[in-house]
DNA sequence: TTGAAAGCGCTACCAG
DNA sequence: CTGGTAGCGCTTTCAA
C-alpha cells in the first residue's frame, strides 16, 4: 500500500513551507500569484488531497454529518436518505449512515431500544460528526424513553442535532415535523364526493407520528363531512406489505361494513389488495382504495392505485440544510412548502350503495 | 457546545499519565489492577470515548469503510446494504455510504461517469477509510472506461478494495461474484416440466453482470432441453418496475409468441404484470411468470408470483469478513455456498398449447 | 508574502 | 508497572 502524499512533501519538493501549501489548498490570500502556480502544479501531480483525519484535528470540522434511521430498506426512508446525501454531498459533506433497525425492535426491551439508539448516538461523537440528523425511531414515539432522551440530550450538548419526529419538550435540538395529513383530507374530500361514507382506514402504527396526524386528519375529515366516526374502521399495524394484509384481513374478519379504505402508503395498500383478493372482493366495484403516500409503482398495481403524492422532492435538501445551518451558525430560515397533491387512477369509483347525503 | 472530555483530563484527574490511560483504554497489559480501576471510574463518570480522529492518526486506522453503492432506493441494494452496515458493526467498523446514483448516468458522458465514481473513490482516500467495497456500477459493465481503471487502481494501490463485480484484469483488488445462474436453471426446468417451450427473459441489461450470467443461464437451459433459443424472446430493458412494464410491452408489441416468461427480478415481474393487465392477457391462465430474483413480497402479488429465492442470507457478511480479512491481512478464506430455491406459488400452470416433446 | 512553531488528541516507544 | 515524549498531518497564530 503507498503511503499518502502529505503536506510536507508537497512543501519540499515546491521548495516553500507547509504553511504556504496549507493556504493555496484553501485558497486563503496572501500567496504570490507565482508561487501559488508553483504549488498547484506539484498538487496536481501528486493529486494531492488533505486527509480529512488531519483537517479535523486541526481545525475542528470533519465536514461529515450522521443519519441515524430506523430502516433503509424501507423505500420511504431509502428515498429520503438519497435525498439527504445529495444535498449534504452538495455542500461538500459526507454522511455516515446509522441503521438501527428500530422496527425489529419489537422484541426488545425498552432498555434495550434505548440504549441501541444512544449507542449511536455515543458512535456519532466519536466519528466526530460535525451535526447528526436523527430521523424517527423513538422520536416517533409519542413518549420517549428516559435513557433515551438523556442520550439525547448529551449528544445535542455536544454537537448540533436536527430531528425528524416529535418535539421533545426541554432538549436542545432543532424538531422538525413532515407531514401535516393535508394530503388526507384530499383524499377524504374525493372519497366522499364519490358517495363514500363507511370509508375504512388501514397500517400504521398508533401513536406514531405519521400516522397520528394522518389518522387525525382521517377523523376530523369524517367529522367535518358530518359522517360518523366508528372505531371498527381502524386497523393499525404498520408501515410494510405484511401489515397492510393483515389489516385488511382483520377489517373483513371484523365483518364492519366499508366502501372505501384509506392506507397508510403504497406497501400497506398493496397488502390489502392481496386480502381483498384472498376474499374474492374487486377493488374499485366493490371497494375503493387510496393510498396516503405514493412511493412506489402505484401506477403499476391492477388496478392502478390512486394516491397522494406527498410531494416531499425538496424535503430532504430542506432538512439537510437546516442542520447545516445549525452546524454553521447561520440563521437562514428557509421556508418549505410542500403541497400534497391527490393523483386520481383507476382505484376508486362511486359505491354501490350511495352515502345518504347529510348535509 | 460542550467540549469533548480528553484524555488528558481524564488522566489529570485520576492522578496518572496521559499513557496510563491510553493503556486502560485499550485494555492494554501492564496496568496495575489498582490503577486500572480508578481511571476506568473517572472514565465511565465522564462517559468517556476517544476521538476516532486522533486515535487515527496515531493507529493509523479508522475502523471505517466506505460502501460505494449505485442505488440504496433499489431494494436490491437497500437489503445488501444492511447486511454490510450489520456485519461491519459486528466487527467494529462503521460504514460510509456512498450513492453514486449510477443508474442515473444514462445521458452522462463516459467521461462524466468515470469522474463520478473517481471521485469517491478520492474521498475514501480522503476520509481516511480502512477499506473500501464498490459495489456494480461500472465493475458490473463488460468494460470499464479507461479512467475508471485508472482511478480504482489508485484507490486500491492506498487501501484494501474488495468490489462485487466483474473482474478487471490487473487490478490489485479482490474480485466477489455473486449470482451463479443456477437458479434461473432451476425456474428454467419447472417451466419446462410444465411443459413450457416458448419461454421469454425480462429486464435487466445487456452486459451487466447478474443480467449475463441469468440470461447465459437461460440460453443453456434452452440448449440443455434441446428447446430452440429465439432473439425475439428476449427483452432488456434495467431493473426497475417501470422497465419491466416496457419490456413487456415491447415483448407484445413484438407479437412473438410465447407461454411464459421470467422476469430479472420481482420489481421488474411487477411491471409485466401490469402490462399484461394492459392486453387482458391473464396470468397464469394465459401466460405463466417467474420472477429470477426475490426481493420484494412476491407472495403478495395477485396472482403470488413464483420466484427464485437465492438466498444470500449471509451474504454481506461474508462480503464484509473478506473486506476485514485484506484490511487485516489476513488470510481466512471463508467459503459462502449460496443454495437458491425455486418457491413455487401460482404464477404458473400447464400452457394451453403444450410444446412438443422432444427428448 | 512567507516561514516557524504551537497545538489538536491520541498512540507507541523508550526509559526508569 | 508507569511516565515522558516523539510523532501523526494539518491548521493557525505570530513574526519576520
Amino acid at each position: 500500500m503507498d503511503k499518502a502524499v502529505t503536506i510536507a512533501q508537497i512543501a519540499r519538493e515546491s521548495g516553500v513551507s507547509i504553511a504556504t501549501v496549507s493556504r493555496v489548498i484553501n485558497d486563503l490570500s496572501g500567496v504570490a500569484p507565482e508561487t501559488k502556480k508553483r504549488v498547484e502544479a506539484v498538487l496536481k501531480k501528486h493529486r494531492y488531497t488533505s486527509t480529512a483525519f488531519a483537517r479535523g484535528t486541526g481545525r475542528r470540522q470533519s465536514m461529515t454529518i450522521g443519519i441515524i434511521m430506523p430502516d433503509i430498506a424501507n423505500p420511504y426512508f431509502a428515498a429520503m436518505f438519497q435525498e439527504f446525501e445529495a444535498a449534504a454531498r452538495e455542500k461538500n459533506y459526507s454522511v455516515f449512515l446509522c441503521n438501527t433497525a428500530f422496527y425489529s425492535c419489537a422484541g426488545k426491551s425498552e432498555h434495550e431500544k434505548d440504549s441501541q439508539e444512544a449507542e449511536f448516538f455515543q458512535m456519532m461523537l466519536d466519528k466526530h460528526a460535525d451535526g447528526v440528523l436523527v430521523v424517527g425511531g423513538q422520536t416517533d414515539l409519542p413518549q420517549v424513553g428516559e435513557s433515551f432522551r438523556a442520550a439525547l440530550q448529551r449528544l445535542a450538548s455536544h454537537i448540533p442535532v436536527v430531528v425528524l419526529g416529535n418535539k421533545v419538550e426541554g432538549i436542545d435540538c432543532t424538531f422538525i415535523q413532515r407531514e401535516t395529513g393535508h394530503g388526507v383530507f384530499l383524499a377524504m374530500n374525493y372519497l366522499t364526493m364519490l358517495g363514500h361514507g363507511r370509508i375504512a382506514f388501514i397500517g400504521g402504527e398508533t401513536g406514531v407520528g405519521i400516522t397520528s396526524s394522518r389518522l387525525s386528519s382521517y377523523l376530523d375529515a369524517l367529522k367535518a363531512y358530518g359522517i360518523g366516526t366508528d372505531e371498527g374502521l381502524i386497523v393499525t399495524s404498520d408501515y410494510y406489505t405484511p401489515d397492510g394484509y393483515s389489516a385488511m384481513k382483520e377489517l373483513l374478519r371484523r365483518g364492519v361494513d366499508f366502501t372505501a379504505f384509506l392506507a397508510v402508503n403504497d406497501n400497506v395498500a398493496f397488502g390489502a389488495y392481496r386480502a381483498l383478493a384472498d376474499a374474492g372482493l374487486q377493488i374499485p366495484k366493490d371497494i375503493s382504495a387510496i393510498s396516503c403516500d405514493q412511493f412506489f409503482s402505484a401506477e403499476y398495481f391492477v388496478p392502478r392505485l390512486t394516491s397522494i403524492d406527498q410531494h416531499n422532492e425538496d424535503f430532504g435538501r430542506f432538512v439537510i440544510h437546516t442542520l447545516l445551518n445549525d452546524i454553521n451558525n447561520v440563521q437562514k430560515n428557509e421556508a418549505l412548502s410542500v403541497t400534497p397533491e391527490l393523483i386520481i387512477r383507476e382505484s376508486c369509483e362511486k359505491p354501490k350503495r350511495q352515502r345518504k347525503e347529510i348535509y
